[in-house]
DNA sequence: GCCGTTTTCGGCCCGACTGTTTTCAGTCG
């Protein structure tokens, strides 16, 4: 049986714990992470690029990479993994996780001890058998009990919806003090990741004790995991982690640059100042010698602003959500930086619902919503009758909704328009839920899979191709049907479903709900390249869901979505257009 | 193990904090 990206990416990533604590060459094991990173945001099949040939165009997949992946695809196993695994006990890497034990005490445990997981690791720590190892005491002893704790307490990545509302609290708490000057969510929640692992906070100030010691010592904290005169960690009772980093004003650009990340777009950003007789840390660039040595008394390079950290190596500004080194700093290099949607260019929704299904408002209450809300035009698409689970409409009820929606579009005047849609399933046999006679007489029609999501490729696919055929579908909503640190996406196979889009012009949605974010913005950023329609919609079941569109927007952004690809930033007059031209 | 206006070998970003040490290794981001 054939392994999966996320699979692969895994191995890779085991492979490079194991090959640290046995000691490689720290280069060859970020080899096998950056691979596995690399695989992990991949858009496409690797069985698809491995049969045609091109797995060494991946970044960071060289030949000998390339080899390995053909044979977990042919074999479903890795001799080289085999191999390592009679060396270093794979378990161990489960030990990495723990907050403070990195591959060198992995290894020492493991040598010293024969600790080879978690649990053994524990009690060998609660017996007190840690603290007479070299380079051990009693402290490091009860910080690992600690991190084991913590990780009992909590695992995996925090959801984008959860973090950002957590963090902007926290910063907004930490910015009453008179010592800080500015504030900023940086890191992976400001590049608009769905998941996140810690929050990163950053603050200006000349002044950083007291804004430290506020920090540490807010009532939600659970643990000071740090403690320093201009950087500390904290883990909240809910288990979330956040650091926070103050510096100077002045150093502002540079301090936000590194915090932002990501670490791979940094690593770039930095051998391009070294290229230019630069070294570039948070707080400045410094120039050096032929060597790479800071030369001291040089003058240094201060940036209060992230333009300036970017001119000074030669760039224009990159956006946060592109720092993936993705090919963000190549398209800077050659000024083709696409200019990213905003949340200004979004005029309508295409995809709510309302009390006719299991929305919370009428059909007037959620237009008088979204026209608060500055959009020009809407659609309402309630469930169809095979989500009886959701009130779906049948054939009748639909009909009769479409009466009162034309006469709420007759009330709210000429300047805001309500349309006639539905979001309606594709059954779990890959029929869809109303006869064409039935979609004709609508204005516009989302379909999308609701039920038996983990149905086998063939069998998937072939069901969101029936959808994506029909030329009274105009949209696939949520395609990818995922449900963010819940349930996995169905295994469809993508590449067919962009090029059956693409024949058929049907476009594809990303779902701005925090919990869906579907499409990702990898596969947001291919069905782009391959000229496919995209819509951001905020699915929204009451008006306050209709608030949740900067995280669509934030994911679009992430893949590299530009205004032009995306239906509802369009003038009303050329989204009708659009859908009479599509055959209806 | 990858990669190339340093090109097919010899490089590969940089600093804060902690705990155990008497100057630094390990971890983390």
């Amino acid at each position: 049986m054939a392994l999966t990206n996320r699979e692969i990416a895994d191995l890779f990533e085991t492979v490079a714990d194991m090959l640290q604590i046995k000691g490689e060459v720290i280069h060859r094991v970020l080899a096998y992470r950056n691979a596995g990173a690399a695989i992990r945001d991949l858009p496409r099949d690797l069985r698809a690029i491995a049969a045609e040939g091109t797995l060494t165009e991946i970044p960071n997949i060289g030949d000998t990479l390339a080899a390995k992946i053909t044979e977990m695809l042919e074999t479903g196993q890795l001799q080289f993994y085999e191999k390592l695994a009679k060396e270093v006990p794979p378990s161990l890497v489960q030990v990495l996780r723990i907050n403070g034990v990195g591959p060198k005490k992995a290894k020492l445990f493991w040598q010293e001890l024969g600790i080879t997981d978690v649990t053994a690791l524990e009690a060998a720590a609660r017996a007190g058998k840690l603290r007479d190892l070299s380079g051990m005491g009693a402290k490091s002893e009860q910080k690992i009990i600690e991190g084991i704790e913590s990780l009992n307490r909590y695992t995996g990545r925090t959801a984008l919806g959860v973090a950002l509302p957590a963090a902007q609290a926290i910063l907004n708490h930490l910015m009453k003090l008179p010592e800080a000057v500015e504030g900023a969510i940086a890191g992976s929640i400001r590049r608009g990741r769905p998941t996140i692992g810690d929050v990163d906070l950053l603050i200006a100030s000349d002044n950083a004790g007291p804004i430290m010691d506020a920090f540490v010592g807010m009532e939600m904290v659970a643990r000071v995991l740090g403690h320093g005169p201009t950087k500390s960690s904290v883990e909240l009772h809910n288990g979330l982690q956040i650091d926070l980093r103050v510096l100077e004003k002045a150093r502002w650009g540079t301090a936000l640059n590194y915090f932002t990340g990501s670490q791979a777009h940094n690593i770039r950003i930095r051998e391009l100042a070294l290229k230019k007789g630069l070294s570039l840390n948070e707080h400045a660039f410094s120039p050096v010698d032929e060597s790479g040595t800071i030369i001291e008394d040089a003058p240094k390079i201060l940036c209060a602003t992230e333009d300036e950290v970017y001119a000074t190596v030669g760039l224009p500004w990159i956006a946060p959500e592109l720092r993936e080194d993705a090919g963000e700093i190549e398209a800077a290099q050659e000024g083709r930086l696409p200019r990213l949607i905003e949340i200004s260019d979004i005029c309508s929704d295409l995809h709510m619902h309302t009390t006719w299904s299991d929305g919370t408002l009428s059909i007037r209450q959620m237009a008088e919503a979204a026209k608060a809300r500055g959009k020009q035009y809407i659609v309402i698409t309630d469930h169809s009758q095979y989500s009886a689970i959701a009130n779906g409409l049948s054939v009748e009820r639909i009909l009769q909704q479409q009466a009162e929606v034309r006469q709420v579009d007759q009330e709210m005047g000429p300047d805001f328009r309500v349309f006639h849609g539905v979001e309606m399933d594709i059954r779990s046999d890959g029929t869809l839920d109303y006869p064409d006679e039935v979609l004709a007489q609508l204005d516009f029609v989302v379909a999308s899979l609701h039920f038996s999501l983990r149905q086998e490729r063939a069998v998937i696919t072939r069901r969101l191709l029936n959808a994506i055929e029909n030329p009274h579908v105009d949209l696939i909503g949520h395609p990818r049907g995922q449900l963010i640190n819940e349930r996995e996406p169905a295994d469809l196979d993508m590449d067919a479903v962009f090029e059956a889009a693409r024949k058929h012009g049907t476009a594809l949605e990303i779902n701005a709900n925090p919990a869906r974010l579907d499409l990702e913005a990898q596969y947001a950023r291919r069905a782009v390249e391959l000229g496919i329609p995209i819509c951001i919609d905020t699915d929204a079941h009451s008006a306050e869901d209709m608030d949740k569109l900067p995280f669509g927007i934030l994911t679009a952004r992430r893949g590299w979505v530009t205004a032009e690809s995306v239906i509802n930033t369009w003038p009303v007059e050329q989204f009708i257009a659009w859908t009479q031209n599509r055959g209806r």
